[in-house]
DNA sequence: AATGCCGGGTT
DNA sequence: AACCCGGCATT
């Protein structure tokens, strides 16, 4: 599975060399364009060969057999067949960016193909809908001690793909275009720290700060990070954070069924605009000296400046991707952040202002090419306030019924609450985007588990009421939840010590006797 | 300081 | 599993 799927994923769309048509002997770059299983009987050994349909450069369509191919730029790595070359990619434990780089860095092209492939899509769904689980699972694993020989292999296996195809839409942009390794490193490198050398000590709460500083700042908030080009690409840095902090769930750290999924998940989301955020219009502005086109389309741009200004006259096949570095996306704020926040905050309030977790959507948000940084967004939503003061707001029943809801469905809490807070102290609140609700409401209703306990004893001496205003507090500051999660909350009433004292322990209900909490006098 | 409990250790 | 206890959080 592991090699089916990385053949499918890399060598679609990806730049390869294939013997010159015209047998001068040079080689000529194509695209792959599809992959088909050779019944024919033409090896040697009978075995079933690999077609590679190849467009050219000249727009023609060529099929090769793996072997007359050679992908990637980097000659070195072009020597064996195209599959085996992909695989040693993913085998070899060395760090080194290069090959990954030659193999996905620069065909555009394949972003596109990727994000138009139907089977990816439909497939999607299902990965997303374990990701975060998976998500919280990885990064448990990279602070638990776990054999590394086989998770370090996978790991660096991934490190390279998601760094390829970060890589591979960071291309597109003319502005981080040229230091592309250091992207890379810079990237691989943050992952590492969190896999190998984690910060963190297994097991403990602390382990949850980790959880956004190995995706969100090395994805966002680095600042060489420019946004991907394809509008379609605006939603990835949401998905990273939703993976990072949510992932509550159990998980072997070594499945390498759910590292797969993972790893697939992480490659196969971006292209879907399934959570893309609507109210934002990407448009490509030229930068070439004097013209300031601007085109809705970055193909359509990309053709201007080919035919404009490079004097080229061929279709996008033959370009050598030069034209990226003299257009940039600008992103136009259509229906303004601000509104979408404005009318969900006082829908519901209480669910905005713990979801500090989405750190992402803010800096994803707000983050255009480098250049043109309208800090509008982050600016222009101030119901930032509304999140201080949610509960007064809102009819307190109906929060308290919405949140029994769902504490039972509440897996790990986890601590987003407190990452996104050092995340991004004063920007996380202003943060959450409609297009956010959905994941993070989902982590931090969990810490209102602490309030299931206090509706479940109705039988109280204690007033309905009195229960009723403390389960809001509860609600309505879920950064405290986190402290309930890790431990219950103190119950109230009486205790066996209390009740019976010291001299009559032996009346204690065990549990008392152990420390435990009380058995017999239950809150 | 007293309590209530969790996490862990020991038997 | 029963039993204990160190240590932390809350009161």
């Amino acid at each position: 599975m592991h090699t089916r799927r990385l053949v499918k994923r890399s060598v679609l769309g990806s730049r390869v060399y294939a013997p010159s048509p015209t047998g001068d002997g040079a080689p000529v770059t194509g695209v792959v364009q599809a992959v088909k299983q050779e019944n024919r009987d033409l090896s040697a050994a009978g075995a079933r060969r690999s077609v590679y349909t190849v467009l050219m450069q000249d727009g023609s369509l060529k099929e090769f057999f793996e072997e007359e191919i050679a992908s990637g730029f980097n000659h070195t790595a072009a020597k064996g067949p195209l599959k085996s070359s992909l695989k040693q990619n993913s085998s070899n434990g060395a760090p080194d960016g290069q090959k990954v780089e030659g193999s996905c860095l620069s065909p555009e092209p394949a972003e596109e193909q990727r994000s138009t492939d139907g089977k990816r899509v439909s497939r999607d769904s299902d990965t997303r809908s374990v990701s975060l689980l998976e998500q919280k699972r990885k990064v448990v694993s990279s602070s638990i001690d776990v054999p590394h020989a086989r998770r370090l292999e996978e790991e660096v296996d991934m490190d390279k793909v998601t760094a390829a195809m970060v890589l591979t839409s960071l291309s597109t942009s003319p502005l981080v275009r040229s230091p592309p390794v250091r992207v890379s490193e810079g990237l691989s490198g943050s992952w590492k720290d969190n896999g190998s050398a984690g910060p963190f000590t297994p097991s403990s709460n602390s382990s949850s700060g980790g959880y956004w500083s190995w995706s969100a700042p090395s994805d966002q908030s680095n600042p060489s990070t420019p946004s991907p080009p394809l509008s379609a690409d605006s939603f990835k840095p949401f998905r990273v954070p939703s993976l990072g902090g949510v992932g509550p769930g159990p998980a072997g750290p070594e499945d390498p069924i759910l590292d797969e999924q993972d790893g697939s998940s992480l490659l196969f989301d971006e292209p879907i605009p399934r959570k893309r955020k609507n109210s934002m219009k990407v448009m490509f502005k030229c930068l070439w000296k004097n013209c300031g086109k601007v085109l809705s389309t970055a193909a359509g741009i990309q053709r201007h400046i080919r035919t404009i200004h490079l004097g080229r006259n061929c279709d996008s096949d033959c370009s050598d991707g030069e034209e990226d570095f003299y257009y940039t996306e600008i992103k136009l704020n259509t229906d303004s952040v601000a509104d979408g926040l404005s009318s969900l905050s006082p829908a519901s309030p209480s669910v905005l202002s713990p979801p500090p977790p989405p750190p992402s959507p803010l800096p994803s948000v707000s983050q255009l090419p480098d250049s043109h940084k309208p800090t509008q967004p982050s600016d222009t939503k101030e119901p930032h306030a509304c999140g201080t003061t949610p509960l007064s707001r809102s009819a307190p029943s109906a929060l308290y019924l919405i949140h029994t809801d769902h504490a039972y469905q509440a897996t790990a809490p986890v601590s987003i609450p407190s990452s996104s807070s050092n995340n991004s102290a004063g920007s996380a609140s202003t943060s959450f985007t409609p297009t956010n609700s959905s994941s993070f409401s989902i982590s931090w209703q969990s810490p209102p588990v602490t309030f299931t306990g206090t509706t479940v004893s109705p039988s109280k001496s204690q007033g309905f009421g009195d229960q009723r205003s403390q389960t809001i507090a509860v609600l309505s500051s879920p950064p405290r939840a986190t402290a309930a999660l890790s431990r219950k909350v103190r119950g109230e009433g009486k205790k066996c010590r209390k009740v019976y004292g010291m001299e009559n322990r032996d009346m204690w209900c065990t549990a008392c006797r152990w420390k435990k909490a009380c058995q017999r006098f239950t809150d």
